[in-house]
DNA sequence: CGAATAAAGTTGTACTGTACAAGTAGCAGG
DNA sequence: CCTGCTACTTGTACAGTACAACTTTATTCG
């Protein structure tokens, strides 16, 4: 193994960490503040960051199966987080969009990551941040064209 | 929100992000390629990585409950991926060391892995790839120090 | 037009990964 | 030795996900 292999291994490790260490503090921050389910918050700020959409919109955007959002969407709009409306065009589908309340909400739950980012990261300067940023977005961009682009590679 | 708090939010998006397409992929490799549990798998690696451990360290170095630890030591050590022996200075612990077998298995999952890699990073560069990998190391080190230092803030 | 087919969502079911709680076995200090 | 502590195991619950069956609406084609 080649230590460009290495290297794409450790950044391979360093992700699924960064996973877990996600997970562990999004629970612990879901503990003290437990207004909102962790994915459904998720879902959520995709809806503030992109606008308005289709759940199978969602669910393709996010590679998860559409049952799933399909769920989410009810949580959320049984908690008032969203408005769903019927696709003007297409009387199987509805559309989905952050309420008053789901902004609302959704700038808390930012508050509390903040606050955990500040705590976690309070020596990072914004270049820092910003590079790291980038770079996994860019990464993200290309793992969502293999998989987007060949479902199932044989 | 200031713009920097802004950056740390799309980190935390682009986090979260990858997390799920990591998810889906390996969903999809692991379909492929059904040897080993994922959650497992990164267990091996931690293994292989920092060498033989008690159930009680390794769960410290993932921030997971023990009792997770444990039922994954059961399983790979029922596939024969891990030796456990018992501690010799102390009778209720064990010592868990990755197999030979495990190690052949372990290098199997790397280059599917690295096969997948390859699709979706195929035009970074090594640098790039070192760079992002040495900047979430950091960040998951910071975030580690923060989890690990005072596990329940107030 | 009407029947067949496809598509969008919903709901039922199963399984993984996780946490918490209760139990078991070995250790350590009095 | 008894009491309490520690390392682990096992039971249970729940989130998040996928897949499959079903319902309702669109679309296509004879």
């Amino acid at each position: 193994m080649s230590s460009a292999d290495d290297a794409r291994v450790e950044l391979m490790r360093e992700l699924k960490a960064a996973s877990q260490l996600q997970h562990a503090w999004i629970m612990q921050a879901w503990q003290d503040d437990p207004g909102l389910h962790p994915a459904a918050a998720m879902l959520l700020s995709d809806l503030a960051k992109h606008g308005e959409a289709r759940p199978s919109e969602l669910a393709k955007r996010r590679f998860v199966d559409l049952s799933v959002v399909s769920r989410q969407i009810s949580q959320l709009s049984a908690a008032g987080m969203v408005d769903r409306r019927p696709a003007p065009e297409d009387g199987r589908a509805s559309i989905i969009s952050i309420s008053e309340r789901g902004r609302e909400e959704l700038g808390r739950r930012r508050a509390g990551y903040l606050k955990f980012m500040e705590r976690a990261l309070g020596d990072w300067d914004d270049e820092k941040v910003l590079e790291l940023t980038t770079r996994l977005a860019e990464m993200n961009a290309d793992v969502r064209a293999v998989l987007g682009g060949r479902t199932c590679p044989v």
